[in-house]
RNA sequence: GGACGUUUAGCUCAGCUGGUAGAGCAUUCGCUUGACGUGCGAAGGGUCAGCGGUUCAAGUCCGUUAACGUCCACCA
């Protein structure tokens, strides 16, 4: 015996180990070497707050599929990993820490503030990389990136003064969406839209000359603090008289204008509507097309600023009451209704997102769009599945400018420098002397961040060294593989097409492979606020890395969303359990000093019959991971292992085992050589077990992970070997069948008389039919005269049993009848397809003909079972 | 308002380019079978959401309806 292994797989004892050998090894290196093709993956980087969840676990496991089995086909497999920094999230995080030490960002100031905010990341930001380790991840990690760290930094900058020189970055006065609790000016991305249920304030604005009134209706009654118009619909009759008059605003006295604008629904409301260019996308819109003026009532952090004395300070909800108490009690508030309406929300944190008017800094998305869209159109990228696309192009075709200034510290700071003399906007890659307009030196930086997104969108070429010409970035750009979530298009995927399309000229991906959400057990999408979130490590833990990759693999079809429990994982776990065992008796029949695994001589057909299922495993699980179809490939092992390789071949070999000599030689052989490449084939998705057990067969090589792919191979194609086996297999189904329909014990022996054209295939198996069939001994011939025994018929062979006392003449009889029907009705379905005359005509020679000899099989089988009843 | 997805065995889901429905779990029956009870052998269970169409042939393609879900847009 040669080595023992442990009767049951335990991954704890074997994954940590396994994974720093692999370190040791250097085997997640890419070497850059021009020789061989590269494929890369660069890792959507986890944010430094991030704990691993679900999501993480799921993408980082196809990634490392991908990858694993790329570098096992000899690809130069590069997987870039890295992390985010995520201005919002971290400040967010440090905001909470300082707080409770009693101190403030803004009391600390910028610099020392930066240098906390460093600290944490030093001490917290390492953690999803090293839990990302415990997956079994084959990052190469010493190209572990930062989108802060030096390289992504020159890339931001680099980027930014090409785009501001260009007229594709600008500054201006726009409306913004503004988080009041995060206090920084958010993208449209950012902000999500939910259903609140709310009010519609009907409210009267008394007409200045003192001629009437008008109706309008709002939702935000607070907002009229802010108001600088009403406008109406130009077609509406009810208020063409209006047009140009002009109103009083309650509480404030205002004197604003009724105007007439197409932005009003006539049918909506009263038919007017309130006009708050500060606090209102859509009026803001209309405030520039009529000259209004831009009044603003809040303050950053969403409460009345203190031009309104009456409600400084207050916050809008607490302001909203008071303005309706206040206008009720002036007549104003004419009627309430329930309504229920959209609400914007901070992605971040969730607070109600406040429209504000702010200078900040925007990119110009038209013509960085376009390019992008034909980058898809034209099929340099494709996305999988490709129904992606659609959601692709119409974010794209619809985009506006993106906002990209963050009133936060912890970024990339905007390159820009204001003149204190002239005014002056100095944008440079490093900080100006003097300005460049009227040549003082008296400049002030920009205090603004970038979005966090602005540097992830450089990431599949920042990382690489750009805007340096390294070696790298030529050799592993454009890159070939992205995967990521559908809900991460908008952020990222877009923003990353545009920009390496603008600036590298090519699109920075040809395949852009989307998953789904892994939700609970009852289909629940897992947050932190219903706490059904399942830890991965905590699954790790428990059922191993494997189990848990090989979960997440099993049954996820790209695009749709999966549903994940313990008992999925459990029945992983048991499969590496299974395919431990199998290597495990494997390992006990094996000598010592074996040679490394090929394929053996003197081959049975129960050999040729594994290799040659094997061999169109290998062809098939490899297609399938060209079609990114992973959950099939997966599948497919699966069912070889447990189901052609243990449960058939295991016990076929124990029989040639015990023979000995040759046979068992031989058999052994096989064994090894069909676990060995198996192996090969899941290693990507069960790095560990396999790497564990590969070591411990014969093997060639340091690591499994980094052997040669299987390929198909011609001389392992056992056509008719595998058509004897099966129909051998049939028989032995059969027969097993029957006994546990008659509740024959497995103790109780009996001898089988198989009546069959296929006598020598069938006489040649007698030994399978003792081990596996419950046999004593077979007699096999053309057709046998045989009083009171059961029989067995199937589409190739009649089987005898003489275990006639073991059985009731007419329930025999009815079993017989019963199967005699279901044949008859099987062989006039196929009859009248054959006597369609268009289906013989139209349909392929191959599946007619395939038709014709099922016929003539059932014509058989009717035969045999009529024969059985007669006798009877 | 627009777009998309899902609907297949009791449950969770596969089913690629159309050729007589599959898996895991659950259920039932039988097994100290020399790798594994995290196992072995077997069984039951589906008019593939409804309707219409294309085709010799439809779970698979087209149209349509319904239920559920998601995304986008948004009228105060």
């Amino acid at each position: 015996m040669r080595k023992e292994l442990e009767k049951q797989y335990d991954p704890k004892r074997v994954e940590d180990r396994i994974y720093q050998s692999w370190l040791d090894g250097n085997y997640f290196h890419a070497a850059n070497d021009p020789q061989k093709t590269p494929y890369t993956i660069v890792i959507p980087p986890p944010n430094i707050t991030g704990q691993l969840h679900m999501g993480h676990a799921l993408d980082n496991t196809l990634q490392d599929i991908i990858i694993r089995w790329r570098r096992m086909q000899g690809y130069d497999a590069l997987w870039l990993p890295g992390t985010d920094h995520a201005s919002i999230a971290t400040e967010a995080r440090i905001a909470a820490t300082l707080r409770a030490e009693g101190t403030s960002k803004n009391e600390l100031g910028r610099e020392r503030y930066l240098e906390r905010a460093w600290q944490w990341k030093e001490q917290y930001g390492g953690r999803i990389v090293e839990q990302l380790k415990k997956l079994g991840s084959s990052c190469d990690w010493e190209r572990e990136r930062f989108t802060l760290d030096e390289g992504c930094s020159k890339a931001v900058t680099e980027v930014f003064t090409r785009l501001y020189d260009k007229g594709l970055i600008y500054r201006g006065e726009r409306i913004i969406n503004w988080c009041p609790s995060c206090l920084t000016s958010i993208s449209d991305a950012e902000v999500e839209y939910e259903d609140q249920a709310g009010h519609l304030w009907h409210l009267r604005y008394p007409l200045k000359d003192g001629t009437g009134h008008l109706d309008l209706a709002t939702t935000r009654p607070e907002t009229l603090l802010g108001d600088t118009a009403v406008a109406v619909n130009p077609g509406d009759e009810r208020y063409k008289d209006m047009v140009g008059k002009t109103v009083i605003l309650p509480l404030v006295g205002r004197e604003i204008p009724v105007v007439a604008d197409d932005y009003v629904d006539m049918e909506f409301g009263t038919g007017a509507v309130k006009i708050t260019p500060a606090h209102d996308p859509n009026d803001f819109e209309v405030g520039l097309r009529h000259n209004l003026p831009v009044v603003c009532a809040m303050t950053d952090d969403a409460k009345i600023n203190g031009d309104y004395p009456k409600y400084a300070g207050m916050d809008r909800y607490a302001a909203r009451r008071e303005i309706v108490k206040d206008l009720e009690a002036e007549g104003a508030l004419i009627k309430v209704e329930d309504h229920a309406h959209n609400v914007g929300t901070c992605s971040r944190c969730k607070t109600t997102v406040e429209p504000k008017v702010s200078v900040q800094w925007f990119v110009k998305m038209e013509p960085l769009a376009g390019p992008a869209i034909d980058a898809v159109k034209n099929g340099e990228t494709r996305f999988v599945p490709q129904r992606f696309e659609k959601i692709y192009f119409n974010w794209l075709e619809s985009i506006r400018d993106w906002c990209i200034s963050r009133q936060l510290w912890w970024g990339h700071r905007i390159p820009a420098w204001y003149c204190d003399g002239c005014g002056a906007i100095n944008v440079a890659k490093e900080t100006p002397e003097s300005c460049r307009e009227c040549g003082c030196a008296d400049l002030t930086q920009d205090p603004d961040t970038l979005d966090t997104w602005f540097s992830s969108a450089l990431w599949p070429f920042s990382t690489l060294g750009w805007p340096d010409d390294t070696d790298d970035l030529r050799h592993f750009y454009p890159t070939n593989t992205l995967v990521t979530g559908y809900d991460i298009i908008f952020f990222w995927v877009v923003r990353m097409m545009f920009s390496g399309v603008e600036h590298m000229g090519k699109a920075p991906f040809d395949t852009v492979l989307i998953h789904g959400l892994v939700r609970d057990a009852q289909g629940r999408k897992m947050s932190k606020s219903l706490g059904n979130g399942i830890d991965p490590l905590e699954i790790v833990d428990k059922y191993g890395a494997d189990a848990l990759r090989f979960t997440l693999a099993t049954g996820n079809s790209p695009g749709n969303d999966m549903r994940f429990s313990d008992e999925k994982v459990e029945a992983s776990r048991n499969f590496a359990n299974k395919l431990w065992n199998a290597a495990r008796f494997i390992l006990m029949n094996l000598g010592e000093n074996e040679p490394a695994p090929r394929v053996p001589t003197g081959l049975s057909t129960a050999d040729k019959w594994i290799l040659s299922r094997y061999n169109t495993l290998a062809a098939e699980a490899t297609e399938n991971l060209e079609r990114f179809e992973l959950g099939i490939a997966v599948q497919k092992l699966y069912e070889f292992i447990w189901d052609v390789f243990c449960d058939w071949y295991i016990e076929l070999a124990k029989i040639s085992i015990q023979q000995g000599g040759d046979a068992a030689v031989t058999a052994k052989g096989v064994l090894v050589y069909v676990l060995s490449n198996t192996l090969k084939l899941l290693h990507p998705f069960m790095p560990f077990i396999t790497e564990e057990i590969w070591q411990t067969l014969p093997h060639e090589g340091e690591t499994v992970m980094l052997s040669p792919w299987p390929v198909y191979d011609g001389s392992l194609h056992f056509a008719e070997e595998e058509a004897e086996m099966e129909r051998v297999m049939a028989v032995v189904r059969a027969v097993r069948n029957r006994r546990a329909e008659m509740n024959v014990p497995p103790s109780k022996k009996a001898k089988l008389y198989i009546a069959t054209a296929y006598r020598e295939t069938f006489a040649a198996a007698e030994t399978m039919f003792q081990k596996l069939a419950g046999a004593s001994e077979i007699e096999v011939g053309g057709a046998f005269e045989l009083d009171s025994t059961v029989s067995i018929v199937t589409n190739e062979a009649k089987v005898y049993i003489p275990m006639g006392e073991l059985i009731d003449l007419e329930t025999e009889r009815l079993r017989l009848q019963k199967e005699l029907e279901k044949a008859e009705k099987e062989l006039s379905a196929v009859q009248g397809k054959l006597n369609n005359e268009s289906f013989v005509a139209k349909a392929p020679e191959a599946v007619v003909a395939a038709q014709r000899e099922n016929a003539a099989r059932i014509e058989g089988k009717i035969g045999m079972l009529k024969e059985s009843i007669a006798k009877l």
